[in-house]
DNA sequence: TCGATTGTCTAGCGGTGCTAGGATCGAATC
DNA sequence: GATTCGATCCTAGCACCGCTAGACAATCGA
């Protein structure tokens, strides 16, 4: 059984090396660099190889993609639960959201940009990103307001910050207001 | 001269023919699927025609994004001028800018999530993606509150209706509840 | 009618994601 | 320790991509 129990490790090993490298790459050049070739190249092993751990170039990027919803959910209640009251909060979580798309454009854009495999708000939607999301609404939902269901005010709320995110990001809005318009959207939006 | 501008208005001709052929193909199939030769093929020319209109891909895609966003103006600026009031008026704009984006993915996708090589924010910045802008300051600006820059508030709610559409189309929200999300945020965003 | 110019096409480059089929290597058996 | 045999990996190649060089044909002005 060691054997085997080994040549488990190993491949899970590679897996993680795949989806490390691909990220890394992805980074550093884009996901347009990402390319099934210089993938392999850098794992040092050869293009069939990816297709033994992944269906395709698609896998890969949700992969990458369940990776970086599972560390925003730590961000952001890292940086919750460090506010006190509920107004800090909502701005920190705001900020946070924010801060992590725009330190891992590739990550973020693989998480809601590209298409992943991934099946989101659906009952077989994968454990991170079900948990990404819970991580918005626990401190969303005390901001809500009366008679306006928690989910929904969060999903319009995470929606202006992907609204941000990305069209700052693509070069639609200019980065410099950014914190002005978070400070809009918090006031606006959120009713402490 | 007269046969110069003959064929002045030919080459003119084709041009938009081949701007009208990518966007019903990217419509029907996504963009994808408009390769150079499929899009060759379909206006009956060979692959070399398109690149003397164009640079490449990436110049047709724009050129379908600046279509799209007179189209956009002129749809934003009929839908404000019918209603009546400020608050009328932003539900209005927001249940159209919701409605283009839904009914012209592809487009959607060429002015605002794909690289047309198009300028934004920008004092280059081409006239019909300038004026779609406008047509949203006119009808927010009225309801952007004390001390509040209309321009500012215009990027802010922009943002948020662009996270809508396009959270929505990838499937990351579930379309049912996208009236009351729009209602959330006229309700909450703008100050009547 | 001839030469020049314009326009268009064929063919091909280097790249992409992905896969079939053969070689190789290591583990289990005798 | 030799031998089988199955898992593992790689070479080579498919059809397609965006883009372009260079040959060819059609059209124009003289």
């Amino acid at each position: 059984m060691s054997v085997q129990e080994r040549k488990e490790r190993e491949r899970a090993g590679r897996e993680r090396l795949i989806v490390a490298t691909a990220r890394e790459l992805a980074e550093q050049q884009g996901w347009d660099a990402v390319t099934t070739r210089r993938l392999a190249e850098r794992i040092e092993y050869s293009q069939p190889v990816l297709y033994s751990h992944f269906r395709g170039k698609r896998e890969i990027i949700g992969a990458v993609a369940l990776q970086g919803a599972a560390e925003m959910a730590t961000a952001l209640r890292a940086a919750t639960s460090a506010a006190d009251g509920p107004r800090p909060r909502v701005t920190a979580l705001a900020r946070t959201y924010l801060d992590f798309a725009e330190r891992n454009p590739a990550v973020y854009d693989a998480m809601f940009q590209l298409d992943g495999g991934l099946a989101f708000a659906h009952e077989d939607t994968p454990e991170p990103l079900k948990d990404a999301f819970a991580a918005l609404l626990e401190s969303l939902s005390e901001v809500a307001g009366d008679g306006v269901h928690p989910a929904l005010f969060t999903e319009t709320f995470w929606a202006a910050l992907h609204g941000l995110a990305t069209l700052t990001r693509a070069r639609r809005l200019p980065p410099e207001d950014t914190d002005r318009r978070v400070e809009l959207l918090v006031d606006r939006l959120a009713m402490f």
